[in-house]
Parts: structure tokens; sequence; C-alpha cells
RNA sequence: GCGCUUGUAGCUCAGGUGGUUAGAGCGCUACACUGAUAAUGUAGAGGUCCCAGGUUCAAGUCCUGGCAAGCGCACCA
């Protein structure tokens, strides 16, 4: 059987052809049922969520993905890949808003929880053809037929095992957090309803600099300096959040100063603290003038002088009054504390810090264990002085029952002349009692609940938290053994992030997703988590046989549906009997997909086994953006209760751009669509340009002249390289055998020449796979089949192929290059998993055997250390910067590569060097087309020497000399050179000092052979002898003859075996004596049965060789 | 504002531990080659290695400080 031949290649054509090869050989089915029993390598599938379209981002994410587990496989390992969906969270709800015209508030009301549900699990879905499909076309192996689902009953029941683990070991709790929260709606709002567009809004404010009395004491005593009446100010737009105000946030590194001045409402003398760079903000240029003794009460200008100055570290822990003291702290609280968020770009440089008011407050307030303004709610539980109405509670005896906000107010009331804003009556409350220092009304930009259009306001609310920050130190340990590629996102952003942790806030208060299996009594004495459904069950029957339930909601049901609203209509008993109703909140979706390794094989119900042995994940990789997400889920929960990582190995994948480095939006119209691609280009050179053009985790400018610059280069040299194997082993009728082979001794220079270049290449692209360096790899294999194999050895070798009889020689050639086409196919393989099965499955037509099935069944090629010959690579360097000098030698005398010439010399400075050439001498001849090369040596006395010093290693020795040294070395002479060769060491002497200078202490190349026409390079210098004798000049004829005649025979469209005859008639001697010389030449190159010097030819071609006319008929 | 990444030829990218002509491919120009031919070879043009300091005999490489771009996070008192 033969090579298969195409006319030209079409790739998107191979891959469909491969594809269904695969499917019907169910090739990857076999990839990893023949690994049964071998070690595993474990993948974890990042779930996408099929309720969008795929873009080329995907592809690029997947080939990462794709690129390991495939190469693992070729290493021996099983590799086991679930494929799974996301299905739960708020992009599907707001998707199926959006298509019924709904709004949140809605739910319960137009549409029942259920029917709501039911279109969310519709929804989800909508595109999961697609997605497969891009699986397949892209060649993303992965089990799409038992694909883990997370809305499904056993997924979210092993959620709740996992919730409830967390709970039984104290690391689930209830509490607050500060959210956005809009009291006209009654709900908080996720971030993402934030970022709706047109929530920021701006408004005026009324805008308040309070002052708050400084406390003196033992701490705050360095910033008395006698005055009595000392303020440290700040500035707040929200003036309602004063009575909540429970210390005052600096900057550490910020420089304060004291001014004394007066209040300019009640003309008080007084002391104020604030920022320096803040002092031209609060006080006017214009008065910096005047004295303060000369200060009249009433006057508008106010004095000031600025007095001492102090950095934030130094109010660190100093106290103040309480502004308005309507509700005592239970703790510490009315400090001066340090605010990494503190700037000097408005206010006092100083912030008023009300700690449920706002998240920053709030996270400093905990973190210098500063008390909250509390008041106790109806059932004892600590609460706010605002309520969830948005107004004061009673203890704000001034405002009680007022909202804190105007817009909160109808539009009747507010119309009102007499109508005062409660920020207003906040402020002339302060003025009144000497507490303002400055108020003034102030424009900027506010979130606005994007339902009711009015502000929205930050405020604590109830959430259930998992208390990451308790297991810290543990999810860092445990970080620091993870190999991230690339090691700055493993230490700086996600390491970072570790740092920094804060509890896990796991609450949605929405409808689609996995519920909270919590349940509470009414006065909040007693939970109970719920691990399992049987257990559910249980507690259900125990239920109904108190009598808190008729019957269970999942009665009847073929599956139970753990979602809401079922799950909310189970009411359970307590221990002591009381009722129990379900914690209305949802689970966060990214819990959902952190719990893939356990959820996946519903563990622990399931598949303990299945689940020991791929625990954690060898290797994980997903788009850097899923740091904070999918990365941080899986390490939480594994370190939290496994005591594990998840993943050992992760690769965070950059950004897929626009060819200009823009974000694809399909709102720009610059994205690409990854059909269209796959589709023109075919995945294979896709993938290659992908992963060959930058490393995966650096942002991909994806530009399509790349991947056809990828097709055409690299795929299009591989495809001719085996176009050209196929060619001629079809017609010798060359079949390969792994048993019976030349041996490598019996093979040419450049056979084992390629040969050790590629095994060298083996051990390079198998060290960048194991090392997660897949750029790495392609760009060598790259460089191998390009350079190598077809620019060089292709090249040089050609005439080996279609010359002469089916003999040994030939046959070493046809082996050789077989084993490199085969090997690249398997080092490629993983990237680009189409084409190397097409390239693996034509050259194994002839040695068809099961183990034969696909490139991807095979195990990866093994260097062999014994063919890896570093003397033959250096040689072949030599033989490649030799013919490079002598063409640029030839090009710039004019002479024709097909113009022989007599030979090359080559100096010689070692004995080493001569030999190394001489292996190569007669591809050098052939490649540049000379008789000989002659050496010369040092005897010849001809060779102009050039003396360069090696710095690296005499700059360790002499340092600062170094200069010196260096100058003294460019000036040794040609004797000082021969002396130092000859002696093995020279004295030079720098100025008083004498340095004793050996031969590896200097670098010696020829520069230079006088009388010849020379070139040099990498310390190689080629002289070229041009002079022409007859004799070349009839070769070089000949040679004009043979590739007139090709042309000729090319142009009868005959095949490369075809036999001819040809006849030839000149009137020039020198032709005629050319052509008899060489007539077997001659015929030997054009496939000629004879070749016949007539006078006159009729009908023939007419040809110019050099400056001879010469006629030419050829018949086949 | 904080963190991370990136900045080298027109474009896409290489440039272990500092070492003296800073490279490749593409593109451009010219010439050559021609039984792999929509391929190939040779040569040329093209660089303030983002900027400024510093360390060093020596900096694209190390340090400090900037600038620009990208991503993430936080916040707007």
């Amino acid at each position: 059987m033969k090579y298969r031949e195409y006319k030209s290649p079409d790739y998107p054509a191979f891959a469909k052809e491969v594809l269904s090869y695969w499917e019907e050989n169910h090739v990857f089915e076999q990839s990893i049922s023949n690994r049964e029993g071998k070690p595993t390598f474990t993948f974890y599938e990042g779930p996408p969520s099929a309720n969008g379209v795929p873009g080329i981002h995907h592809v690029m994410a997947r080939t990462v993905k794709d690129i390991f587990c495939r190469y693992k496989t070729q290493k021996g390992f099983q590799v086991k890949r679930k494929g799974g969906w996301d299905t739960h969270g708020l992009p599907v709800e707001l998707q199926v808003e959006k298509e019924l015209g709904i709004t949140k508030e809605d739910i319960g009301k137009k549409i029942t929880v259920e029917e709501y549900n039911r279109k969310c699990r519709e929804a989800v879905m909508k595109f999961k053809d697609i997605w497969d499909d891009l699986t397949r076309k892209m060649g993303y192996w992965v089990d799409l037929e038992n694909p883990y689902i997370t809305f499904q009953p056993k997924y979210i029941e092993s959620l709740w095992h996992l919730l409830q683990q967390l709970y039984k070991k104290d690391l689930l709790y209830k509490g607050y957090t500060i959210q956005p929260y809009s009291p006209a709606a009654g709900t908080g709002l996720s971030s993402h309803e934030l970022n709706q567009p047109g929530t920021y809004k701006d408004i005026r404010d009324t805008s308040v600099t309070a002052q708050f009395k400084v406390v003196k004491n033992e701490k705050s005593a360095l910033l008395f300096n006698g005055e009595e009446d000392l303020y440290i100010v700040a500035w707040t737009t929200t003036p309602w959040t004063l009575p909540g105000n429970c210390a005052l946030a600096v900057g550490k590194k910020i420089e304060y100063v004291k001014v004394k001045t007066f209040n300019q409402y009640d003309f008080k003398p007084i002391s104020v603290i604030l920022a320096k760079e803040r002092v031209n903000a609060y006080f006017n240029q214009k008065a910096s003038e005047l004295k303060l003794e000369d200060y009249e009460p009433g006057q508008k200008l106010i004095p000031f002088e600025i007095g001492e100055s102090y950095t934030g570290e130094q109010l660190f822990d100093v106290s103040y009054q309480q502004l308005l003291p309507y509700v005592q702290p239970e703790g510490k609280a009315f400090v001066v504390i340090p605010g990494d968020f503190v700037t000097t770009e408005d206010g006092t440089g100083i912030v008023h810090t009300a700690s449920l008011f706002g998240a920053d407050d709030f996270r400093v307030c905990k973190e210098n264990d500063i008390s909250a303004i509390t008041v106790k709610d109806d059932n004892g539980f600590d609460v706010p002085v605002v309520n969830k109405q948005g107004k004061f509670v009673d203890e704000i005896v001034d405002f009680a029952g007022r909202y804190v906000r105007e817009e909160y107010y109808d539009n009747e009331t507010r119309s009102n002349p007499d109508f005062k804003s409660t920020d207003v009556l906040i402020a002339i409350k302060l003025k009144e009692e000497s507490k303002a220092f400055k108020v003034e009304k102030y424009e900027h930009s506010y979130p606005h609940c994007w339902r009711t259009d009015k502000p929205i306001l930050y405020y604590p609310l109830d959430s259930w938290f998992i208390r990451t920050t308790a297991m810290k130190d543990k999810l860092v340990a445990l970080n620091k053994t993870i190999n991230w590629k690339p090691v700055s996102t493993g230490t700086g952003r996600f390491g970072n992030w570790l740092e920094n942790l804060v509890d896990w806030n796991l609450s949605r208060s929405r409808f689609w997703g996995t519920p909270l299996p919590i349940w509470v009594t009414d006065d909040r004495q007693e939970e109970k988590c719920i691990g399992s459904i049987a257990e559910l069950q249980d507690e259900i029957k125990k239920s109904i046989a108190a009598g808190f339930m008729d019957k269970s909601p999942f009665e009847g049901m073929e599956e139970i549906d753990l979602h809401r609203p079922y799950v909310d209509d189970v009411i359970l008993v307590s221990d002591s009997g009381k009722k129990m109703m379900r914690e209305p909140d949802l689970i966060d979706v990214w819990f959902d997909s952190g719990a893939m390794p356990y959820a996946q094989w519903h563990y622990p119900f399931e598949n303990k086994e299945v689940f020991e042995e791929s625990y954690p994940a060898d290797y994980i990789s997903e788009g850097v953006d899923q740091t904070r997400g999918w990365f941080f889920t899986l390490h939480a929960i594994a370190g939290m209760l496994f005591d594990s990582v998840a993943f050992k190995n992760v690769v965070s994948t950059g950004l897929v751009l626009d060819k200009s480095g823009n974000k694809m939006s399909k709102r720009l119209g610059n994205a690409v669509n990854p059909f269209e691609t796959l589709d023109k280009f075919g995945p294979d050179a896709t993938r290659w340009y992908m992963i060959s053009n930058a490393n995966p985790w650096d942002n991909l400018k994806f530009d399509l002249d790349g991947v056809l610059e990828v097709q055409r280069r690299f795929f299009g040299t591989l495809y001719n390289t085996y176009s050209f194997f196929a060619l001629y082993a079809n017609l010798d009728g060359f079949e390969y055998s792994e048993g019976d082979q030349i041996p490598l001794a019996d093979r040419t220079e450049s056979d084992r020449w390629i040969l050790s270049r590629m095994n060298t290449l083996i051990g390079e692209v198998e060290e960048a796979y194991e090392d997660y360096e897949p750029t790495k790899a392609t760009r060598a294999i790259q460089n191998f089949v390009i350079d190598d194999l077809s620019n060089w050895y292709v090249r040089l070798n050609r005439k080996r192929f279609w010359v002469g009889d089916f003999n040994p020689d030939k046959r070493a050639a046809y082996e050789t290059l077989y084993s490199c086409l085969l090997t690249v196919a398997k080092l490629g393989a993983p990237v680009a998993p189409f084409y190397m099965e097409k390239l693996f499955l034509d050259l194994n037509r002839n040695v068809k055997s099961e183990k034969n099935l696909s490139v991807h069944l095979q195990n990866f090629p093994q260097t062999d250390g014994k063919s890896i010959v570093k003397d033959l690579e250096e040689q072949m360097y030599l033989a490649q910067n030799i013919s490079s000098l002598v063409h640029s030698l030839r090009r710039k005398h004019k002479i024709k590569v097909r113009q022989p010439l007599s030979r090359i010399m080559v100096p010689i400075l070692s004995k080493k060097t001569k030999e190394q050439i001489q292996a190569v001498e007669e591809l050098i001849s052939s490649e540049v087309n000379i008789k000989t090369v002659e050496y010369i040596d040092d005897a010849s006395g001809i060779i102009k020497k050039k003396i360069k010093p090696n710095f690296s290693k005499l700059g360790k020795e002499y340092g600062p000399k170094m200069k010196a040294v260096a100058a003294a070395i460019n000036q040794i002479t040609a004797d000082g050179i021969a002396e130092l060769e000859s002696k093995q060491s020279l004295i030079l002497n720098i100025g008083d000092e004498e340095i004793n200078l050996g031969l590896a202490d200097v670098e010696i190349t020829t520069e230079d052979i006088p009388g010849w026409t020379v070139a040099s390079d990498n310390g190689m210098t080629v002289a070229l002898d041009i002079n022409l004798t007859e004799e070349l000049k009839r070769e070089g004829i000949a040679r004009e003859m043979v590739n007139r005649i090709q042309n000729l025979r090319k142009d009868m469209g005959l095949e490369v075996q075809d036999k001819i005859e040809v006849q030839l008639s000149s009137k020039e001697e020198i032709v005629k004596v050319a052509l008899e010389e060489n007539r077997t030449y001659i015929c030997r190159e054009t496939q000629a049965n004879n070749l016949t010097l007539v006078d006159k030819i009729e009908g023939g071609e007419t040809i110019d060789i050099n400056d001879y006319r010469v006629n030419v008929s050829i018949k086949k």
C-alpha cells in the first residue's frame, strides 16, 4: 500500500476526516480505557455556563487544558476528564427575567417560584449544543457524555454535605456585612445590580465638617500646647451617619498639622487638626496675613496660624469625645485609628468612621477592635441606629422616626417650604452645639437603587459566612505548595488575596441556586444544618410527627428537587420541639464550582474510590479572571475541609485581545468567531498559533494573519516534507519496519546529524511539557521542522531520494526522514491533535497494527542519548556557517551557484576544527558547488589573526582594571599572538603591574587571508577561489544544460520517472565539448536514455546558456 | 488608591546566573536558486532595548523612582 499523496493540503478537511475517524474508532475512550490500572493524572474541568455562546478565548483556554491531558496520556497516565456545567446564579436569573419581562419583585407574584426556576433550568442549557460542537471541532477531549451538572439533586446533596462539615467545624456563621441596601425596596443589592448602567447619579448633599474634641490624656499630651479646645476635624457627605460615629481614621504616613483659628459660626477660638495638604481647602489664603489677636467676632475673613505637625502614626489611639452621644457603645470606641483608604484628595484627610454604614468603616473598626453603635431591637438583637425602613430609631431622640435621606419622604412632604432634611437638621444641631467646623452643599456621584430610583444606604445585613479567616494561615501555607504558571499569579494576585482574606459571604437572596440547608427557630436559639437527603427525610418525618407539616413537599416527586420553593415548604422541629424555618438564602454559586472535586462524583454518597484516586487534581487551568473565583473556591474548600490543596499545578491563562490589543466585544464588532476561524484555518493552525505565539499566561493579540502564517510556515513546511517523502517512497516502494533498519553507524553524517537533533528535540519538548511551558515546546518543534529538517536535511539530501537504485544509502535516507516525521507527529500531537494524527496515520499506512490506531494512543518518544552527538551538531553548524559565507562571496562576485568553482580555503586554528570540517566537507562542496576544501594552518604563515579579551573570565579576575587590560589586549601584535600561542602565556604590562595572560583569557580568531576574497562571521573565515578554468566553465555549461532540460521536461508535463531522449545542437565549440564531457552526468540528472549531438534540429527549442545558443529537442 | 503583569526592529516575539557587533519570524528592498515550487537561499534597510537616576571595570539584564498599557481588587468618607 502506498503513502497517501495529496494535490494540496486542506487542513480543515483533514481535521473533519480525523474527527470522524476518532469517533468511529472511539479513540478518546480508548485513550482512557487503555490506561486502566496505570497511574492517574487528574484534571478538573472548570465548568462553563452554557447560557451564553463560546468565544475564541474559550478555544485558547481549552487548548491549554487539552495539551497537558493529551501529553500525560502519551506519558502513560490514565487521564480521566469529566466535563461539567455551571448552571446556577444571577446571570441565568437576569437572562430569564429579561426574557419574561419581569423583575425580581414579580417573582412569587406574577410568576411562581416554581415556574421561575423551571424557566431558569431550561435557559441554562440553551447553548449546550453549540458548546459541545465547539468542543468537538477544536479537538478538546473531555467527557461530554457524563458531565456533572450543578443543579442536579446529587450535586446539591454533596454541597449540603460539605456545608454541614463546615458547620460542624464551626466555620459557618451568620453575621453582618455592609451591603448596598435599598430601604425603599427593602432589599440588599448585589454588586452586579449596582453596576447596572444609570445607578450612579450626581446629587447635592449637605456635607459637614465636624469637630471632634480631643480628650486630654497621656496619649494625646503631645498634641496639647497650652490650648484647651483642641479638635480633630472630619468631613462627611452623609451627616446622618454621625450618630453612628465610633472612630476617626487617619493615614499612617500623612502629615497632619494643628491650626489655631476661630469657629466661623460661634467665633470661639479653637485649635483643629487636619492634613497639611488640606489646609488650603479650609482656610482662605487672604487671611494668612491676619493676626489671631486682631480677630473680631463676626469678621468674615478668619485668621489662622499653623502650628506643630504630626504624622498619622502619632495620632493613633488618641481619644475624642463622642460627637452625638445618643447611644453608648459597649466596648472601645472614639479613638483615632489607621485607615489604609484615607487620602488627602478631599475632606480633611481624616475620615469619620461609622462602622455599620460603610464597608471600609466596618473593616477598619473590626481590625482595630472598635465597637459599633447599636441598639437592641424587640428580640434583643443588636441593630444599627437606622432601621430597615431607613429611619432613625427611637434612641436617637432628636430625630427618631425621621428618614435619614430626604429622598425617602414623599414629594408632598418635601415640597412643604418648612421641610428640612435630616442632614440639615443635624448640621443645625452641630452648629448650635459648636461642633460644626464647616457646613456646605456638596455635589457628588452616589449609587441609586435601579428599581426605586432612590439613593441606597450602605447598611449591615445578615448573611451567612464561611469563616475563611480562621483558616487563613493554612490556606496561605498550602498555596505555597502549588505550582503556579506563572509564578507571579500564585504569589502576587492569589497570594496577596489570601493574605488579605475576609470571611466568605455565602448568602444570596435569590431563587435559582443551591439552598442553604439551615433551619432556625424563630428565636434563633436553635439551628440545624442538614447534610444529606436522607437526613432531611428523617427530619421531615419527625416534623410531621410533631404536627408541623401534613406531608413532605417532596412526596410524589420522581426525583427529589432540592430547589426552592419546595425546600422552603419544609418546616422542621427543633430538639426542644419548636418550629424551625429554613434560612431563606441561597449560597454563592462559586461554592457550587469550588465543590466540583467532590460533587462531580456525588462524594461521599457514591464513588468514594474514584474520588480518592483523583484528588487532588494534578492540573487545572482557567483564565486569570478565575483567581478570586474558581481557583479560590477550590482552594478554600479543600484547605478547610480536607487539609489539602485542590490542585497541584495550575496554569492561569491570559486574555485574548483583538490584533490591536483591544478587548474583544460584540459591541465593537472586533470579536473573532471561533467557528469561522476553525472552519477557515482548521483547529490545528488555530491552536498552534495560540500556543506558539505567546505564553498562555500573557495576553494574546489574536491576529488571523498570524494563524495564516503558522499554517503556511509550519504546517505547510511539514506537509511539504511529508509529501516529498511520500512521493519518492512510493516510487521506490519503501516500507518502514522498526526491526530491520540500517544501523546508525552506516548512515551518513547528515543522517546521524538530524537524528541527533531529533533526539535533542525530544528532550527539549519533554522538558517543556513537564514544566507546563507549551510555548517553548511548540517553538522547539517548529524550529526543528522548518530549519533543521526541511531547510537543511531535506534540501541537502534531495538527490539521495531521487537518483539511482533503491540502495542501502537511499534506504537510510528514507528511514531517517521517516523517523523524524513520526517523532514530530508524536511530539506535536498534544497541540495539533488532528494534523499530527493525520501525519501519523499516513506514515503508518504500511505498518498496520492495532497499536497504530492513533498517535494519541502512542507513548511519548524517548530520547536516545547515544544518538545525541554534540560533535555532529557542531560540525553541521560549521557547515552551515561556511556555506553561508561562500554564498555571500558568490553573491558579491556575481557567480551563480550553478557554476562550479575549484576550491575554498579555510584558515584553521585547531586540529579539532579541521577534523570537524573535514567530516562535512562533502556537504559543503555540494551545497556551494565547489571542488575542494583546503585548510590553511598556522604553518602557512598567511593567516591574519585577531585577538579579543574574554571579558567574563578576565572581568572576575581584574575587576576595576578591566578597561586597561582590554585596551592592552587589543594592542597585542601578531608576534604577541604567536608568542601567546606557542608559550601558552604572555606577560602584559598594565601601568606598573604585570599580568600573565593565558590562552583561556582571550579569544583568537582568524580575520583575513591577504590577497583573497574572504568573508568572516562567528569567528570563522572563508576564502573563495573565483578563478574559472575552461574545464570549470564547461562543467558550468553542463549544469546549465541540465537545468534547462529539467525546465523543458516540466513544461512538457512529464512525470518524474519518465525517461527521455535528448537531441542537442550548438555552433559553439565549448558547448559541444562541455556536453560530450558531461554526457553521463546530464543523462543521469535528467533521466535521459541518451543524449545526441546533432548538427541541426527540426522543431526544437532554442535556449540561451550563459552567452551561448543551444537548440534542444526532447522526446519521451 | 492598592496588587499583579507587560513595555526590545513597522508587526509578533526570543534574549539562564550582568561580559563588549542585541537576535528570529513576518513584512519591505535587491539578487539568486529551481523535479518539495503557492517552496527555498543570500544580502540590505530597519533599534535612544519606555524614561530618569543608581550599583558595577561592565546593565536590555540588578536596584530605586517615574511613565504608559492591560488585568484584578477596593473605594468614593
